[in-house]
DNA sequence: GAGATGGGTGTGGTCTGACCACTTAAAAAC
DNA sequence: GTTTTTAAGTGGTCAGACCACACCCATCTC
């Protein structure tokens, strides 16, 4: 018995509970003892497990008040990795190459769902240099509609910024031509556009 | 006082150990005990650290033997805020949209990274209709070489399998069509071999 | 001598109970 | 009605006690 570590269940629980209660940022949770209580195991386990979820900033905890969830886009984590683990250069290359290939990825999605007004007037915006990469391609989560994506993106341009590469400069001309190659749904003149911004060869490979 | 939690300072100074010992992955740390003693705290408070950090994926604990320091490939996390984020999304279409467009990814990537000799031995297992829809793509993760992708594909696919859609019949051919386009690295035949397996109209709105 | 056996020791896993520091709100004092 | 005091609730930390497991090594068996 025991396979499983009871902090590790307890993660589980809650995260089952915050699901059934519709619990949402800002909601307080349980407190320590009354979870002990319910779920019939220890305090410590029960600390081990917030504490686990403080660290990655999903919740925040306040002495004397309680324990609340917390909206955990936070850096917290990302600065924490950043500084302990991020050494291990394969793992460096992954986040980077999984960035840019959903980076393109959005880039076909956006192309066959952009509202074409939105996009002449993101355009205008970008041509006056009030875009930088992050709002460029934030923006081009929006238009992928598709959540889950955008999701993996934050948190791995997070990390991406946290490893401190080389600091893309800015380039209002790839983005204009990433645009224009979105307006006339060109999906190989908007790739070669972001392989132009990225400095990324050809599909080698490199990507 | 006591402005900052204990266990924080007690990953802080793990850390600092670790870098000063120059420790690295696989390496064994010092016992919950001696931690405790070193650093003049409680066990349960190197607990609550040692936990957040297993639970961040930075290291192992394995019961009987001790704490070491773990492969991190950039990943586990993603686990951990793949399950929380996919918990109030609910968005079966990002879900099966995301995990078709990292399937095309890494056949992409594994184009250019395969082994000639591998693939045409695992052309006569699937010949043999002895590989599944999940052999085949994890296969392919593995030849895309890409850690970050596959662990977001894996948690994808159990996603996938518990939304229950329409079951994915076993369609040898397309997956020997797919083999062959890889052999001539020929990528648009590559996925339009994907998209016929997967039943997807050429990139229209729905991916 | 080679192999199997069985403690002993060290390690993580968990629970309990005890304080402390702090917040909040109800009760008491004015 | 306002202020002060008190009590209850909550997180923060520690110490000690067991348990389950892994490993090493002396001992026993053949």
């Amino acid at each position: 018995m025991t396979n499983t570590k009871v902090y590790l269940e307890i993660v589980k629980q809650l995260r089952a509970m915050i699901s059934a209660d519709g619990l949402k940022t800002g909601d307080k949770i349980p407190s320590e003892r009354e979870l002990s209580e319910r779920l019939n195991v220890g305090r410590s386990s029960v600390r081990e497990a917030l504490r686990a979820l403080e660290l990655l900033g999903l919740i925040e905890t306040r002495r004397g008040e309680g324990t609340f969830i917390r909206d955990f886009r936070g850096n917290q984590l990302v600065q924490l990795l950043g500084t302990f683990i991020l050494q291990d250069e394969k793992a460096k290359k992954d986040v980077v190459e999984t960035k840019n290939l959903i980076e393109m990825d959005c880039l076909r999605l956006a192309m066959y769902r952009i509202n074409p007004r939105q996009l002449e007037k993101f355009k205008e915006q970008v041509a006056a240099d009030q875009v930088d990469d992050d709002e460029f391609f934030y923006r081009i989560m929006e238009w992928s509609d598709n959540h889950l994506f955008a999701r993996i993106w934050l948190i791995l341009k997070d990390y991406y910024y946290s490893l401190n590469l080389t600091k893309d400069e800015y380039k209002r001309n790839s983005f204009l031509s990433i645009l224009e190659a979105l307006e006339n749904k060109n999906e190989e003149m908007t790739l070669e556009a972001y392989r132009n911004l990225r400095n990324l060869s050809i599909s080698t490979d490199k990507y």
